[in-house]
DNA sequence: ATCGTTTATCGTAGATTAACGATTATGAAA
DNA sequence: TTTCATAATCGTTAATCTACGATAAACGAT
């Protein structure tokens, strides 16, 4: 009965079931690309919790973190999220 | 910082968390309407358990859940997830 | 080689979730 | 009124989530 188009959404949608994901998401709709200091800077959360915040994004592949010496800079990825979305139109 | 967008897009999303609910909320898109029961029979859980899941759907407003003698008649609330679509598609 | 910056991970505590069986409540039917 | 059908709630257990501080790892700069 549960298949994986169900078990997909279910993953994207439990990413993004924090408001902290929802706006990490969005600050980087809008910027392009950041590090974790960034949003630390931005939400009274503290660096280990957004760093959790950011793997689970990343988990559910909606952003990746591409390693650039000491920081790492993530990014939305486009097609993952756009997939999302054309997903929860369907519904 | 955060705000009530992120926390609503957030609210639903959670709702949305478990793939039995993905799974019910389609279910009731294709028949309008159903009880609690239907969705028992067609779900490897418990009666409990799928009272809750409804329940969970139920406190997102994405279901409403009219009582009709011994029994409660599950549907979408069409509204809130047309909604919940356009709010994701702004993302 | 050491120091400072940045991020990830570890360990922990408290809260929440998911699942179940058992129970309760309500109304319909006999 | 007793029974049946249906759904919600209670109580419990195991697992997961959220948050934090502390620590470790990696790199650049001095």
């Amino acid at each position: 009965m549960i298949n994986d188009r169900h078990e997909n959404i279910a993953k994207v949608c439990k990413a993004l079931s924090h408001p902290a994901r929802v706006l990490i998401l969005e600050y980087l709709k809008g910027i392009d690309t950041c590090i974790c200091g960034d949003i630390v800077n931005i939400l009274p959360l503290s660096q280990s919790t957004v760093s959790q915040h950011l793997k689970q994004l990343k988990e559910a592949g909606l952003i990746r973190g591409d390693i650039e010496g000491t920081k790492t800079c993530y990014c939305i990825d486009k097609h993952v999220l756009e997939n999302f979305k054309k997903t929860v139109n369907g519904l």
